[in-house]
DNA sequence: CGGTTAATTGAAATATATCAACCGGTGTGG
DNA sequence: CCACACCGGTTGATATATTTCAATTAACCG
């Protein structure tokens, strides 16, 4: 299933500089002092165990349905989170990058969606049981877990408001904003934009088709709004105007 | 604000009836141990209370940006959970019935939505702080509390696929089954349902306009799928066939 | 009962999807 | 090195689902 899987177990490594990750992620740090305790492995008979693991293009990390173990932080590349019909139809519940987590929000039961690698993709996998360790030992992690999950929640929020309100134009021009505030690095022309995606999985995040996508990002980009450079890239030129739109004031 | 505010504080009220509730809710019961440690008021001179509170049809409980320091119980009547656009637009995100929980979602921030009743509706209404201390002691409250906030992840992302993916006789069918499944009360004739809601909160759950409701409802009803005793009530007469309709297949 | 509100139905307008053609880069093999 | 094929993206023309606007009917309430 998986390709290119490096496994090491903290127990043996001497260091846990992924789980050090999770720790920078929740941002704190009197609370680095428990990971130790990590490696211990309280499972019965499972060791508590961190693997490095590398999916290619379209792989995918899991699937919907399958029994959930795991939840993995993304290293490098770009996830996307998604449900299936069998007539192929397909809705993007969320993207990625690096730095983020998936894969929580399913403790012990089944995924409830697919993860599948958009580019070349690393991830780190932790077993669920890891939580419940350090459950046991650090209430500051609990907290942030749970604004983790509110956090998620409160982005899916958002979404339903634009699948179910906003215009075709509201809804890419939010999207721009999003990918923006997420992913962002200024340059002199404007912020620049690493997609990592094409115009399936934006029509698919977006309850629309490739050619309403190709055919908006074209009037924005006759605007003067967008350039783009290349077909997963995209140069927000003018930040306001692309505001105006997603509120509808355009 | 609200009216008909009845205040109680455990301390002083000599047991914990509320907090029942939500133990109960949890699904667990080694825990109700703990519920006496609740009235302890840790957090910097405000005592844990609970209260009871009543709201009328279209009353807000409370506001999108509104400091977020409560959670509530539905103990009777019907809540709503909306987002509101500055042009009168609105998602509905969620509905809440008896015995279930709303305002978890945002710890000592800011509610992301509106709360409103769609009807006369009872609450119970505690302070965050309430889970700081029970989270305190007891883990299996945790898990709970995470599979309560996966859960309604997990509904979320469902209703993404409804409003991206679903045409609008899958989405009724779609919106119909899931009430049916949280409210349904079996009849001779079918399934009776008690919706509490007008169409207009069909329609911005569904992401649709009224007269698409009322229309779709209207060829549900003369297929013979649904029978419609008043604007308020349903009863599912052929919920195999409601179910093949949300599939895509009719 | 009248008067108000919500629900329903009809006809026209429109946003978006669908179908189809074309384009442009990228990689491959001759 | 060029020709070709392939894949994703773009654009155009048409179809259609859904909205919008308007009128009618049904439920609710004093």
């Amino acid at each position: 299933m998986s390709i290119g899987t490096k496994t090491f177990n903290h127990a043996t490594s001497g260091q846990v500089p992924d789980m050090g990750g999770l720790v920078a992620f929740l941002g704190t740090n009197g609370f680095s002092g428990e990971a130790e305790n990590w490696d211990e492995g309280r499972v019965s008979g499972f060791p508590t165990a961190a693997s490095v693991l590398e999916f290619e293009r379209n792989q995918a990390i899991f699937s919907d349905g399958d029994p959930a173990g795991s939840f993995y932080k993304v290293t490098s590349g770009a996830v996307r989170l998604c449900k299936l019909f069998a007539d192929g139809r397909r809705q993007i519940a969320g993207f990625c990058f690096p730095g983020e987590y998936f894969g929580l929000a399913c403790q012990g039961k089944e995924y409830a969606l697919t993860a599948e690698a958009m580019i070349g993709t690393t991830v780190v996998r932790f077993p669920h049981s890891c939580l419940a360790d350090l459950d046991r030992s650090s209430a500051e992690f609990r907290s942030h877990l749970v604004a983790l999950l509110c956090g998620e929640l409160s982005l899916a929020q958002n979404h339903l408001l634009m699948l179910g309100r906003q215009t075709v134009k509201e809804r890419i021009a939010s999207f721009l904003l999003m990918m923006l505030d997420r992913r962002g690095r200024d340059r002199r022309d404007g912020v620049m934009l690493d997609l990592h995606m094409g115009r399936q999985d934006i029509a698919d995040y977006l309850g629309l088709t490739i050619e309403t996508v190709c055919r908006t990002i074209s009037d924005l980009k006759r605007a003067g709004v967008l350039g783009v450079p290349g077909p997963r890239e995209i140069v927000v030129k003018k930040i306001r105007l692309l505001q105006d739109t997603a509120n509808g004031e355009a």
